[in-house]
RNA sequence: GGCGGCGUGGCCAAGUGGUAAGGCAAAGGACUGCAAAUCCUUUAUUCCCCGGUUCAAAUCCGGGCGCCGCCUCCA
């Protein structure tokens, strides 16, 4: 079955066809590191996370890089305001940026270059444009032309003329072109530096990503990503640098992410409406908030709110209870059941559980219906429980196990995880589990002695205090509604 | 102003020509001492509005309304 992607590029899904059979090149534009990372940030990275597994889920070697942009006007002026070298300010958000994404389950990438550690080959890619009249010195910067380049804003869609109509930004007199852009910059007294043929200096922003992905990933690879934002000017420029110099096609698919919304308007830096990763992390599960990004299309904007990620807990929660039952059979030895129209239901569901979540997957990486497929797989699960055979149910967590792999949720064991979920709901509880489970015992003595007023007294009492009583055959466990 | 996108039940969200997935919430039933959990059933004759194409449209075309994004650092 193909694999079919949105290509920015062409505006529309293509067949996936790798350049090189059964190999993939993919880089994706990495975080400036000056500060925290937000929501936004998350969601960008457990969608290539997720691309990056499904790929080699389906058989293809994949290279993935990464990278850190570690030197920056932003960078710089927060190394200022803190009074520290921008190093410091660059190792701290590196690190802080890996312990983000350790948390959120991602996979490393193949590759995780740093701008700094790649000067030479930037200059070198500076060099190359200027030597083909591509880019041009004016004092100690280095701007691209961007009249040169006849495919620019083919990626955004957009003309010249379009863009200065609406410009705002400020025409620096010594570019030839309002939009031409940096690749080098001159470094004003105080600013860190690179010796370069153009004095002492720093890259601009862009060309540090042509000149990464090239250097790992060749002058041609399969595929580009990053949140839409990038699209213009960031990509965009990439192109240009990249083509310009080496006269080919850059990237073959340009893959973007859309935006978290607060309230329907986009989180951002700018406009201050933003979560961090951490502050998240702190309220809620690192798998609930993947299971919550990964529930709608990585293209739409995706509204964050406290009552969609609550959803999203419930609905992770109503998967894993329904893979705790089937540890529990298996646990018990649920042994041979005479045949049952569950089981024969679930049988067709497990069976067939793969190729719906691949064909969902293969159309866009549509992780939302793909999601919708696993409930369809867990009512069946649920309804078939008692009757369904060791080895089905073994069947089944084997294929519910291999979806998992791939979305990054679903992944924990399933006791793990709601045994998880209860002690960060019960940590903000008033009333200790001790305290719960004394009460419970004297329920289920009130209960014997058939005094059912008791009983349900406790359990009222539980219940405005957001406890929930769940009563078994193996006697009554609670949990925090 | 230019360019791009979106508008599906109370909420979230799939579906891009063949007669509306799934989740959350809600209601009824089974179960239960009563509940909860679980299971079963129900909840959009209709997909922002108005036209058009078609045997057939949420899906295509035209117009309108509303929302959002990019055009400035931004995932």
């Amino acid at each position: 079955m193909p694999l079919r992607v949105y290509n920015t590029l062409s505006g529309s899904k293509e067949e996936f066809v790798p350049i090189n059979p059964g190999k993939v090149g993919m880089y994706v534009c990495g975080v400036t590191v000056y500060d925290d990372c937000h929501i936004g940030h998350a969601r960008a990275n457990i969608v290539f996370d997720m691309i990056y597994r499904y790929l080699r889920a389906k058989g293809l070697e994949v290279t993935y890089v990464r990278n850190y942009t570690d030197i920056d006007d932003k960078i710089i002026s927060r190394a200022n305001r803190d009074g520290v070298s921008y190093q410091v300010i660059s190792e701290r958000y590196i690190a802080e940026f890996d312990r983000d994404m350790a948390r959120l389950m991602l996979l490393l990438p193949t590759f995780q270059p740093k701008a700094t550690e790649h000067i030479q080959e930037i200059i070198a890619l500076v060099e190359r444009l200027i030597a083909k009249g591509f880019a041009y010195q004016s004092d100690a910067d280095v701007f691209f032309c961007v009249e040169k380049f006849d495919d620019y804003l083919r990626l955004s869609k957009r003309n010249l003329e379009d863009m200065q109509a609406g410009a705002r930004i400020e025409v620096d007199e010594r570019k030839r072109h309002p939009m031409d852009f940096a690749l080098w910059k001159g470094a004003k007294p105080g600013e860190p530096y690179w010796e370069s043929p153009w004095g002492q200096g720093r890259p601009g922003w862009h060309i540090e990503c042509s000149a990464m992905s090239m250097k790992f990933l060749g002058e041609t690879f399969d595929i580009h990503g990053g949140g839409k934002d990038l699209i213009f000017p960031h990509h965009e420029n990439e192109i240009a640098q990249a083509e310009a110099a080496t006269g080919k096609p850059f990237v073959k698919y340009w893959l973007h992410n859309g935006f978290v919304n607060i309230n329907a308007e986009k989180m951002s830096k700018s406009l201050g409406n933003f979560f961090t990763i951490k502050q998240v992390l702190e309220r809620y599960d690192a798998e609930v908030l993947r299971f919550f990004l990964l529930s709608s299309h990585y293209r739409s904007p995706i509204d964050f709110s406290d009552q969609n990620l609550k959803d999203a807990e419930l609905g992770l929660e109503r998967i894993y209870k329904a893979l705790a039952g089937v540890d529990e059979r298996l646990a018990a030895g649920a042994g041979d059941q005479p045949p049952s129209a569950e089981e024969a239901e679930l049988a067709e569901k497990g069976k067939g559980i793969a190729a719906r979540f691949a064909e969902a997957m293969d159309d866009d990486f549509n992780t939302a219906l793909a999601l919708g497929h696993l409930f369809d797989l867990v009512r069946s699960i649920n309804k078939a429980l008692p009757f369904a055979s060791a080895d089905l149910l073994a069947l089944v967590k084997r294929e519910v196990e291999a979806i998992a792999g791939v979305l990054g949720v679903c992944d924990s064991v399933p006791a793990s995880f709601l045994q998880r979920i209860k002690e960060r709901k019960t940590s903000e509880m008033e009333i200790s589990a001790e305290e719960i489970e004394q009460l419970i015992a004297e329920r289920a003595e009130a209960r014997k002695a058939k005094n059912f007023k008791r009983s349900d007294e406790i359990r009222d009492d539980l219940l405005a205090r957001n406890i929930v009583l769940l009563d078994g055959p193996q006697g009554t466990s609670w949990k925090v509604k």
